[in-house]
DNA sequence: CGGTAGGTTGAACATCCTCAAACCCTGTGG
DNA sequence: CCACAGGGTTTGAGGATGTTCAACCTACCG
């Protein structure tokens, strides 16, 4: 269920990281050879704890797979703070990580590549301007999806949260080019999307179905078919957050430079 | 209600944005001296806009009054993603601000000053190493306080919710010395209360009328006193985010330089 | 003294949760 | 091939939690 070995899930590489951010700003040839060749290849199985947030958090990115932040209650209740999708970084920022108490955990089998030359690359503005700008775009953005999880949480209905949530995935899984307009992977459980929604795993699933029932998604196998984006989008609001540089007052070398 | 003149709320100045970022790394006299003079005041009154995310956010400290980070929704909805309190940043960074059409409003008449002086000494490592750790932790901690925001939306009760978000705003303004062990300025709103939680106003007054009757907290003429912070603290599991500069790679001054 | 913003109260209702059970699919072992 | 186990999904019933609407109260302010 959560991938066959044919589906995008599985089979993609430090490719999706090279994706995101030539989309964010557009990277010299080195800047691109720099991310393809990322190696250290790492295989964790579900509910693999990818970093304890305590200790320093390795530089990483995630290439292949679903990870959740996820922060536990004493008395067993959980919530998951962001989604990690493949491409998405993990701790490849020199701004100290705080994350209270916070773990990343796989929610299906996942890859990791080393991200240390990333980080290297960070300290070098002058051969890595745009590297250096992708990068900080990259954690800005990961900052706006936060902010849409407090939206979603705050003041959404169980059905708009739902619909705001696929949504998410979707934009941030296109951007990689791991989801099409139509469709897209989906190997969560019930349970994941409760703790990521605040929800109960039962009012999900019957939340789920009203959505089916509305015609507006499929959802079966591991994957859903959004039948109706716009629909979906004007039921929850959906705004997709953009980021932009911003204007510099200073020199092109400092932008670089100012960017992390 | 709002602070009378002689309240805390009011007679600060840029010490707030000086004694914030002094606990956060030690600073050298000449980073002191340049936070101490930051200057081209701006006086708001209650509702202004102090940024429109959309157009490029000014680099301005908040030396004193409370404002808000605040999402709304098409319908007029609006959830306050943040609170902003005397010495937080507005914009004084250099990561691209997101922001996904967020605004910043005044929920009292605030001070502002101008943080440019901040800005650019952030582009010169050499001599603001410190300073420029500081800013980092201070943004790394914001983060943080997000984080605690998503947990409370999506995984504590009403109740749980208020003593959690009562107790972050005291450690926020214990930092700067604003708030005292048992007592604090207490300026915002039932509606702004709501807003904040994800709650309607009339919930979030039988619930403090509730952490009343428990004993838990005196909530009038804008103060709060808390009666037995740490059983507030155990109802609601709350957990005060620490952050520390991650262990550098790289020489001392690459780590400063890191931070950003 | 009237207006207004914020706080408080009651009653009816909607949303969402809990508990408990059944169901379905898939993989495993006899 | 079948029985079984286990994780995930689905269903029902009852109840807790939180909302809405409407009114009223209070303090403050011109």
């Amino acid at each position: 269920m959560l991938g066959s070995s044919r589906s995008p899930l599985t089979r993609n590489g430090p490719e999706v990281v090279l994706a995101r951010l030539r989309r964010l700003a557009p990277l010299k040839p080195h800047d691109e050879a720099l991310l393809a060749t990322l190696k250290d290849w790492r295989h964790d199985p579900v509910n693999a704890e990818l970093t304890h947030d305590l200790s320093s958090t390795p530089a990483r990115y995630l290439v292949s797979g679903w990870a959740a932040r996820i922060r536990w209650l004493a008395d067993g209740r959980r919530q998951i703070v962001s989604f990690i999708l493949p491409g998405d970084a993990l701790g490849v920022s020199r701004r100290p990580q705080p994350r209270s108490q916070c773990t990343v955990v796989a929610l299906t089998p996942v890859q990791t590549v080393d991200g240390q030359a990333v980080l290297r690359a960070l300290d070098d503005p002058e051969h890595h301007e745009a590297l250096i700008a992708a990068v900080a775009l990259a954690a800005a953005l990961d900052e706006a999806w936060m902010i849409e999880q407090i939206v979603r949480l705050g003041r959404l209905t169980a059905y708009e949260r739902l619909a705001h949530l696929l949504l998410e995935l979707r934009a941030r899984l296109m951007m990689t080019g791991l989801s099409s307009f139509s469709q897209m992977p989906f190997p969560l459980t019930q349970e994941a999307l409760a703790d990521a929604s605040g929800l109960s795993i039962v009012h999900v699933n019957r939340t789920i179905q009203q959505l089916r029932r509305d015609n507006l998604i499929e959802l079966r196998g591991g994957q859903v078919r959004f039948l109706d984006p716009q629909a979906l989008a004007d039921i929850a609001d959906f705004r997709e957050p953009k980021v932009a540089s911003q204007p510099s007052t200073t020199d092109t070398r400092q932008v670089a430079f100012n960017l992390l």
